[in-house]
DNA sequence: TATGAATGAGCTTTCATTCAT
DNA sequence: TATGAATGAAAGCTCATTCAT
C-alpha cells in the first residue's frame, strides 16, 4: 500500500507524528511504535531516517528554531518603533505560543533537558540565546529611540519571555477545564501593556 | 543496615532523596533503587512509607505547598503597602527559585505533568491556585490603596509567576556555564522594578 | 493488649486463619501477614510456631487427617450390613466435604501437591491411603456378607471418593451462583444410591 | 536466536511449553522465562502473541475444551444404544484423562481457580457446563430408550465425572511409585461397570 | 514471647533497537 | 526502502523471612 508523500517528505512526517505523541505522553511514555503507526510506517522504518528516539527529539528542536524564532526575528525592523515591534512581537509569540502544535517542542524540552544535557545546550543555543539577543537588539533601539529605559537584559529576558512561558504552562500543562482563561489576544495585548509600562521611562513615581 | 531507626523521619528522609534523585535523572529516568540507595534504606523499605513512585513525587509537591507557598502567604499584611509587599514577595520567591533545593519540585512537576494529569490537577490546585488567589488579594488590596491600576488577573498571574519560571529554567534547567547571570538579589529586585512600574497608576503614556 | 487465648493455643489458632486465608487466596496468593492479622497476632510472631509458610500447609493436612478421616473410620462397625454403612459413610462425607472450612485443607493440597511433591506424599499417606484402606476394609466385608459384588480395588477407591471430590469442586470451586444446585443430604443419598446399585450382586443385566 | 520462523505455529508451541511448566511449577511457580525459554524463544517474544501469563492459561484452557470436550461430544449418537455410548464415553475419557499432557490443564486449573475466578468462571461455562449438557443428554436418551434409570442430574454429573477426576488425582498428582495401579483400560472398563450398574433400571434391590 | 521495620531476591511486563527477509 | 518478529536489558513492586528491640 504505497503512501502518497514522496520519501523525501518522510523526516518531517515521521517529526510531525513523533512531536503529537511526545506532546500526548511525554518523551519517555512515546512509544516509537506509537510514532510509526501515526506516520503510517512500521517501527523499523523510522530507523532508516533517525538514529534514535533521542534524534527525532533534537530534530523537532531545530525545526523549531528555523520556525517559530526565525519568523520572530523577521518583525524586528530598525526603523520602526521598538515599542510598537515589542508590541506585535509580544502578540506574536502569545498567538503561537497558544497553538498546542508550537509549544509541544519546548514544553517536551523543558521536560526532558535534565536528563539529556546535550539537548538542553542544542536547546539554548538555537532557541533561547537566539531570543536573547532578538531582545537585546530591540531593547538598545528602544533606547536610542528614547522609548524604553535601560533595564538590565537578564531581567528583560525574564520578564518578558516569563509571561510566554506561563501562559503557555496555564494553558498546556496545568489546564483548568472550569475555567479556560481570556482568549490569546487578550492575554497578549494585557501581556505587552505590562511589559511596555514596565519600560516606561517616563514613569517616576515607583523608581 | 540501616544508619538509624528513627521512624517517623523516614518520609522526610525519602523525599530528600527522591528530590535529589528525580532532579538528576527526571522522574522517568529516576529508579526507586537509588533513591532507596541515597536515603541510605533499601528498596523494599520505600514501599513501606510510599504507595509507589507516583506517590514520592505527589509527596514532594505536597511539601512543597506546605512550605514556601504557606511562607508567602504569610507576607501579605493587609496594612502594609501593597507595592512594598509585592516587591518582599518577588524577592523573596527569586531567592527561593533560585535554590536548588526549592526549584527541583515544580522543575520535575512540569516535566512530568503531561503524563500525570492527576499530579497536575493536585499541582494547580495546591499551588497554582493558591498563588493566584494570594496575587489577587494583593492586587485587590493595592487598587483599594490606589498604588496598583486594575489589570486582568489572567495577566497579572502570567506576569508576576513567569518571569520567576524564567528565571527558574535559565538558571537551573538551561543554565549556560559561561555566563553565570547576576545574583538572585539583583534579578529579584529588576523583576519587582518591571511589575511594579508596569501596574503603576500615575503612568499614561502608553495607557 | 494481651489475647484471651492461651499461648498453647497459638499453633492452631493460626491454623484457624491459615486455611482461612489459604482457602481465600490459595497458597501462593495467601499472604503472610493476612494470616498474622486474621490470627491477631504480628508477622513475625507467626515464625514463632511455624518455620515456613510451607509448614503452616503440612499443619493443616495433619490436622485434617486426624480430623476428617478418623472420624469416618470411626463409623464403619463389623457387625452391621456393610451396604448401611457405605451409605452413612458417604452421607458423612458429602456433609463434611461441603463444609468449606473442611473442603479447604484438600483443595489447597490438590492445588500445590505438584509443587510440593513432599506434601503430596504426606497427603498420600496421612489421608488418601488411610481412605483406601478403610473402603477396601467396608467393600471386604460387604462382599464376605454378600451384599456387595467383588469389584477391583482401585475401581472402587475412584467411583467412592470420585463424586465427593467432584461435588467438593463444583461447590466450592466451580460454584455456579445461578445454580446453587441441590442441598448436600440430597446429593449424598442420591451418590450413595448410584454406589450401592452399582455394587449391587443382584444385578445381571448389564453383567 | 529461533529455530523457525513460522510465525503460525508459535501460539501452539508457546502454549505446549507453557503447559509443561505450568504442570511441573505450577501457575504461580512458573516463570515466563522458562515457558519461553522451552518453547525457544526470548522472554520478550511470548509477550508479542500473549497479552499476560494468565492469557496463556486461559487459551491453554480454550485449546482443551476444543480439544477433549469437541471429540468427547462427537460420540455421542442419538441412533446407539445410550449404555455402550456411555461405557465408550467413559474408556474414552480414562484413556485421555490419564495421559499427563491432556489432564495438565485441567489439573492447573483446579489450582489456580480460587485467584482467578475469572479463569473458574470460563473453566465453567467451557468445560464443565458442555460436559454437564452432554451428559443430561445422553441420560435422556437413555432413560427414554429405556436402558437408564432417571437419576437426578446433578448427581449423575458427579458420578460420572468424580471417577475420573480420582484417577486423574491419582495417576499425577498424588502417584504412588510403589503402586502404578492398573492400566487406563481396566480402570475405564470398571468405571463404566460402576455406573451402568448404578444406573440399571431393571435393579430393584436396593431402591 | 512479641513486634514491625527492614531486607533483597525474584517476578512480570515494557520497549528501544536490530535484523532476516 | 520497508517490514515486523525477535531480542534482552531494565525497572517497579511484592513478600517470605530476619532481627533489633
Amino acid at each position: 500500500m504505497p503512501r502518497t508523500r514522496r520519501p523525501e517528505a518522510r523526516p518531517d512526517q515521521i517529526l510531525d507524528a513523533a512531536l503529537a505523541v511526545f506532546s500526548e505522553q511525554g518523551f519517555a511514555g512515546a512509544r516509537v511504535e506509537d510514532i510509526a503507526k501515526r506516520a503510517g510506517l512500521s517501527k523499523g522504518a523510522i530507523y532508516l531516517y533517525f538514529e534514535s528516539k533521542d534524534a527525532m527529539l533534537k530534530g523537532l528542536v531545530r525545526r523549531l528554531a528555523d520556525g517559530v524564532v526565525g519568523a520572530a526575528e523577521g518583525l524586528v525592523d530598525p526603523n520602526r518603533d521598538a515599542s510598537v515591534t515589542l508590541r506585535s512581537l509580544v502578540a506574536f509569540m502569545v498567538v503561537q505560543i497558544s497553538n498546542p502544535q508550537v509549544s509541544a517542542a519546548p514544553r517536551i524540552v523543558i521536560a526532558e533537558a535534565q536528563r539529556f544535557p546535550e539537548l538542553a545546550a542544542f536547546y539554548r543555543e538555537t532557541v533561547i540565546a537566539r531570543g536573547h539577543r532578538l531582545l537585546t537588539r530591540l531593547i538598545d533601539l528602544g533606547v536610542s529611540q528614547g522609548v524604553f529605559r535601560d533595564v538590565d537584559r537578564e531581567v528583560l529576558l525574564r520578564t518578558c519571555i516569563g509571561p510566554l512561558l506561563a501562559h503557555m504552562l496555564l494553558t498546556s500543562v496545568f489546564i483548568d477545564p472550569q475555567n479556560p482563561g481570556p482568549p490569546p489576544e487578550v492575554i497578549g495585548a494585557g501581556i505587552a501593556d505590562m511589559i511596555l509600562n514596565g519600560l516606561n521611562p517616563n514613569n517616576g513615581a515607583l523608581l
